[in-house]
RNA sequence: GCGGGAGUAGCUCAGCCGGUAGAGCAUUUGCUUCCCAAGCAAAGGGUCGCGGGUUCGAGUCCCGUCUCCCGCUCCA
């Protein structure tokens, strides 16, 4: 077994979680800047869906864009996909999801208001429902009502008849995509066994309760990477990724350590498919939850699949000439999720000379913005030569130009959303040709000639990304 | 779905026993050779979540509804 967690767990004190308030403080923060707000708010809304604005869909596709790079691109042994997020609906008839992804739920009509799962009450009190002489609640004894189904799965109607036989859903995984294009890929990407596809997009499920602002949605989004090995070598596998996910949130996100752990299910609580699982957990304002599942699926999805569609879905070993169903291990993240886990562990306030500072630590890869480029002052003289430097800097780094209200603002301003440098066009860069870089953490400056500047950046940046992985590792940010 | 709390300016909130809506911050404009939420001056911004009712009059009282937060329940 890895040793992340155990570590951890082993030698450090409980961790502390962040204040209770940080989330509306984020939610504020979020809709007033641009991060992400309500959907369809001039409506009214609408529960447990979100719209991401300018700021916050930077941050998610650098999310998404590191994740597909470490994941896909730097190894030679994942290959990507995009699948349909409408799929034939045999598909959830194998996967198991039409039988399984719905609960018979009663409730409780006596003094209690309990809700309970109709399949896990004594038979006899379930089935007589609302009968006056049923024992019914287990709680209170109250009446039950009669059960109704909570299918998890949306459902919709492929072409304009909505008749039982065009019925589909939107997928409530990505990861069926992977399963049921495994041979296509095997055969179009000359990839052998063990090797991982891999995807991003939303997925849908009717969650009942919803929450925690963009932590539990109806609509989200995934990133999910199946690896395909031979059975016998999944326990290692399992490990690998287990820890390769855990290194991932730390080094290339820049999320404390201390406040991450893997915690592995215990044998009841896996589910059917699974032979072992472990969720990487964050410990937010509101308690531990699941950031990423990583789970040893086993050969399920590929047998289910092989007999239900009557495709042959083995894999005959070009070297061993052993023909097996591989196994499967799985790490499923989300998007959303992660996104908020940044914003949480980032978010920090300090006193600066009797003021509040609110300052976002974001890793420099991850902030919507990498470089502010700002005139000291709203002079033609100054805004001129800065607006151009912005421009020239603009291919090469996430940029935004800012020329209103005094220097000391903008900086703020700045540091709220968590860009790393701000580039200062002063009066004496008109005669100097040189400009000062100053960085959100310690908001110390450097003077640099405007020529060397672009390598100057990449410098700071990269000297950035190694003091956030540090203290990312060490723990105790901020 | 149940219980509790809450919806008033972009954000945080005040608004008493019903009398025609306010603060702080933010935003915009002007002035200031101006490096850490600086100063001065000015401006914009609200059908008080939505619908109905009571009343001469409703942000305030009543009913309905929607949304958010916390808890229960549930979670592939």
């Amino acid at each position: 077994m890895s040793t992340a967690s155990d570590t951890l767990s082993e030698s450090t004190p409980a961790p502390a979680p962040p204040p209770s308030d940080l989330l509306d403080r984020l939610v504020s923060l979020g809709k007033q800047r641009g991060f992400f707000y309500q959907s369809s708010e001039i409506y009214g809304g609408i529960n447990a869906l979100y719209d991401y604005g300018p700021l916050g869909t930077r941050v998610r596709r650098n999310i998404r864009n590191r994740w597909w790079r470490s994941t896909v691109e730097l190894r030679d042994d994942v290959e990507g996909i995009e699948t349909s997020i409408i799929m034939n609906p045999q598909v959830w008839v194998a996967s198991g999801h039409v039988a399984g992804f719905s609960d018979p739920l009663v409730d409780c009509t006596g003094s209690c208001r309990r809700r309970w799962r109709a399949d896990h009450l004594p038979a006899e009190r379930a089935a007589r429902g609302r009968a006056p002489d049923a024992p019914g609640c287990p709680e209170c004894g109250g009446d039950l009502t009669e059960p109704r189904q909570f299918n998890l799965m949306f459902r919709t109607f492929l072409g304009p008849v909505e008749d039982t036989s065009a019925q589909a859903y939107l997928r409530p995984e990505t990861a069926q995509g992977m399963f049921v294009d495994f041979k296509s890929v095997l055969t179009s990407s000359r990839q052998r066994v063990p090797f991982g596809i891999a995807q991003n997009g939303k997925s849908f499920r009717n969650e009942i309760s919803p929450g925690n602002s963009i932590f539990r949605t109806r609509e989200f989004e995934q990133m999910e990477m199946e690896f395909f090995c031979e059975p016998g070598t999944d326990d290692h596998w399992f490990d690998y990724w287990r820890a390769e996910r855990f290194r991932w949130y730390v080094e290339e996100l820049g999320v404390r350590s201390s406040r991450l752990r893997l915690r592995d299910h215990e044998p009841d609580e896996l589910a059917h498919y699974a032979k072992a699982a472990t969720d990487v957990e964050y410990l937010y304002p509101f308690g531990w939850g699941e950031l990423e599942g990583i789970a040893n699926r086993t050969d399920f999805d590929l047998t289910a699949h092989q007999t239900a569609s009557g495709v042959d879905l083995t894999y005959l070993d070009p070297v061993s000439g052993r023909r097996y169903i591989p196994y499967v291990v799985e790490p499923a993240a989300g998007v959303d999720r992660i996104m908020l886990t940044v914003l949480i562990d980032a978010y920090d306030e300090e006193e600066v000379r009797g003021e509040r500072r609110v300052v976002m630590r974001m890793h420099p890869d991850v902030a919507p913005v990498q470089v502010a480029v700002l005139p000291l002052s709203k002079k033609e003289e100054l805004t001129g030569p800065a607006r151009e430097l912005e421009h020239r800097l603009r291919p090469h780094f996430a940029t935004e130009y800012d020329e209103t209200q005094s220097i000391g603002r903008r900086y703020r301003r700045q540091d709220e959303i968590g860009t790393p440098l701000a580039v200062t066009f002063d009066f004496d860069s008109l005669e100097d040709h040189a400009v000062t870089i100053r960085e959100r953490d310690g908001m110390t400056q450097v003077r640099v000639p405007v020529e060397g500047l672009e390598g100057a950046l990449r410098d700071e940046l990269a000297r950035f990304r190694e003091r956030t992985a540090a203290r990312a590792r060490g723990g105790s940010a901020g």
